[in-house]
DNA sequence: CTTTGCATGTAACATGTTACATGATTCA
DNA sequence: TGAATCATGTAACATGTTACATGCAAAG
């Protein structure tokens, strides 16, 4: 089973909503995948170079690439793919889990942390949301449910790590 | 700044419970960190040996892993440290992103499959959480803890399911 | 006696990040 | 004129998975 590569799924459909060069592909994935998705150059520029080899996009006299109809079959096929399960690796869990070795001082400020940025996800992808109540293009119900994803986690996180609180001071009064 | 291997703290956090084998360490990150861990043979022998040769454990005449109190000091500096934050890249967001390029039906698939996951998830730690229940170690309750992230993310999921198909109804029938 | 589990390891590959090198253009 | 932004790429490195090879021991 060959994990196909999800920076082609990311790179071709940048590419599809709008022609642009490497570079602009890149600036495209941060201002609209930002909050889900990352790409280094590292990735784009080989990535772009084997697309284009296999003639899923093309390059212009401006260094512009544009995808081609082969690119938007690709495209369509590669979406229709389940995503592939990533395997699980929780960096918070696995302190959590570990912390009886962890003084109750260390434990705490891993909630605070873990909170803080929750809250401070929280608030951008709001801001984003709200963004996007000015936004006419039928595309943009999809754009929504992205930034709804990431604020029904954040705010399971922040849920979480209050009901954690008490469960640790509970244990400490005990 | 050296993203330092999550995988040397798996591996010392499980040998600091109980002494092991290769073998047996990975059998006991599936059994105690299985819901949100994931390590495979290949990483789990090498990190072995350079642990070894760094003093952080020490291997008896069976073959047997134990962590030494190098390792100790050592385990409990990386707890301390914040989990590094893995860069985004989430799947099925992009799926999502990219769903005018779908037929209404393969979006519909792509949301049905992401819920049926997700309760699946929910009933599997749920009953993990049952089990928790007759566990008198006091370690226990940073094991729920443990837990009930999934959890609460697991319903964050099926949320976030149920209110995405009422917004892409809605706009079907705009 | 054969399947299952225990056990150790390596090699090839895939994916991805970071740092570096280089240069053009634009704007203040 | 100097800083910022646009632009392209490579090389070194890190991390991790999968498949393969090998062999012993226990259980049925």
């Amino acid at each position: 089973m060959s994990r196909r590569s999800q920076t082609r799924l990311s790179v071709l459909g940048a590419l599809a909503t709008e022609p642009a060069t490497g570079y602009g592909v890149r600036r495209a994935i941060i201002e609209t995948l930002g909050h889900f998705w990352h790409e280094s150059f590292g990735q784009i520029y080989p990535t772009l170079a084997a697309l284009e080899e296999e003639g899923l996009v093309e390059r212009d006299s401006q260094g512009r690439f544009s995808i081609t109809d082969q690119g938007r079959a690709e495209l369509t096929a590669m979406l229709a793919e389940p995503p592939e399960p990533q395997p699980p690796r929780n960096g918070l869990l696995l302190r959590i889990f570990f912390a009886p070795h962890l003084s109750r001082k260390q434990a705490r400020a891993l909630l605070d942390a873990t909170a803080d940025a929750a809250k401070n996800k929280l608030a951008e992808l709001e801001a984003i949301e709200r963004g996007l109540d000015d936004e006419t293009r039928s595309e943009a119900v999809f754009w929504r449910a992205t930034v709804r994803y990431g604020v029904h986690h954040a705010r399971a996180t922040i849920a979480w790590v209050d009901e954690t609180r008490a469960l640790f001071e509970a244990r400490r009064s005990r």
